[in-house]
RNA sequence: CGCAGGGUAGAGCAGUUCGGUAGCUCGUCGGGCUCAUAACCCGGAGGUCGGUGGUUCAAAUCCGCCCCCUGCAC
């Protein structure tokens, strides 16, 4: 099945990875699609994603359509006539018109293991709820939203401190080989529906989300850092700043104290802070226009008194 | 023209308001104490104070421009 025509459609890094690994096992990607540059980062500068610069760098044609709704990919499809459309991680729904075009329809790769955790951020929340796999899945496209009936799944184990970032390198290298065995044996594979009574969500990751209450437990609090590392990083108030914990690892002591209370700092294992059932290591800590240092570090040049951290 | 913080020894910081000897903690090197040590004591090395132009008898400090880093916003 390797001379298919294949349209390329996905954004972020996930799918830069899924689509320079097809390049390399010699797919024959005829074009790609991808969300349209956004000025990003500090002064607003135009940012391309991902997948542009993998399709640059290869010479693969580029579309960014603002909106795909209404015919608006048409005649790139006319252009093309792709026999079929690998999708991952594009950021909109695909209209009828899309789905239905090519031969061999349209193959999504997910970061979950389906019917869980449809929808943005499959990856972060199965870390952030501690679970102790998440996986890939691969389907065949329907209307809705990570609802098509599945073609291969692969399971991943999650790592007790690994973070979404560190777990996102490693699916995507996953998804990735899936996918590109999913489009091979295309013929062979029988899609099997989901079990849709068993579905979840994985909604967007907003920064409210990643703000930590003391008065939960040490694994829970220890997972929302992981979850929430790189972005947008679990923060608490310290001296009425925002200080973010890049790392917290789970202490064997139950001290007594607040919730929230920092009951000491201790060289080369960080700042023991107490939750619900026992306390956190704080290792790593980012304050406001700071860089991410070590507690170690931060020891160097500032004092921690012995007080609270609110939220 | 998005908003804001920052750049001082290998690391983390103070000093800048109000110009006048380059400072603290750690690390590093040497020595001492000790059964011993990441502990303690003594000593040393290590800085064109981001770059550049200006003001001044004198600039880390005041003024202009530039570079880079970071947080927010996105």
């Amino acid at each position: 099945m390797k001379n298919l025509k294949i349209m390329f459609m996905g954004t972020p890094d996930i799918a830069a990875v899924c689509m320079k690994t097809m390049i390399d096992r010699n797919f024959n990607i005829v074009c790609a699609v991808t969300q349209p540059d956004k000025p990003k980062g500090r002064g607003h500068k135009m940012q391309p994603t991902e997948v542009k610069l993998c399709a640059q760098e290869n010479n693969i044609p580029v579309y960014q359509p603002e909106k795909i709704k209404n015919d608006e990919l048409r005649e790139v499809l006319d252009k093309y006539c792709p026999d079929l459309i690998a999708v991952v991680a594009y950021g909109k729904i695909l209209p009828p018109y899309i789905l239905d075009y090519p031969k061999y329809g349209c193959i999504n790769m997910h970061a979950s293991l389906l019917p869980k955790y449809r929808g943005a951020a499959p990856v972060q929340w199965s870390v952030i709820n501690g679970d102790e796999y998440t996986g890939v899945t691969t389907m065949k496209m329907d209307q809705g939203l990570d609802t098509g009936d599945m073609l291969l799944q692969r399971r991943l184990k999650i790592d007790e401190y690994e973070t979404s970032e560190e777990l996102f390198e490693r699916i995507a290298l996953l998804g990735a080989q899936v996918l590109c065995e999913t489009i091979d044996d295309l013929e062979n594979i029988v899609p099997v529906s989901q079990n849709h009574d068993e579905h979840t969500y994985a909604p967007m990751i907003s920064k409210e989300m990643a703000e930590i209450d003391w008065s939960k437990g040490k694994r829970e609090i220890s997972k929302l850092v992981c979850g929430m590392n790189s972005w947008p990083l679990a923060y608490t108030e310290y001296k009425g700043e925002c200080v973010k914990i890049l790392s917290a690892k789970i202490s064997d002591e139950k001290p007594d104290g607040e919730n929230g209370q920092i009951i000491r700092y201790e060289k080369g294992k960080g700042l023991l802070v107490k939750c619900s059932d026992g306390a956190l290591w704080l290792e790593i800590i980012q304050f406001p226009a700071k860089k991410k240092m070590h507690i170690d570090e931060y020891m160097l040049g500032h004092t921690v008194e012995i007080g609270e951290i609110l939220k």
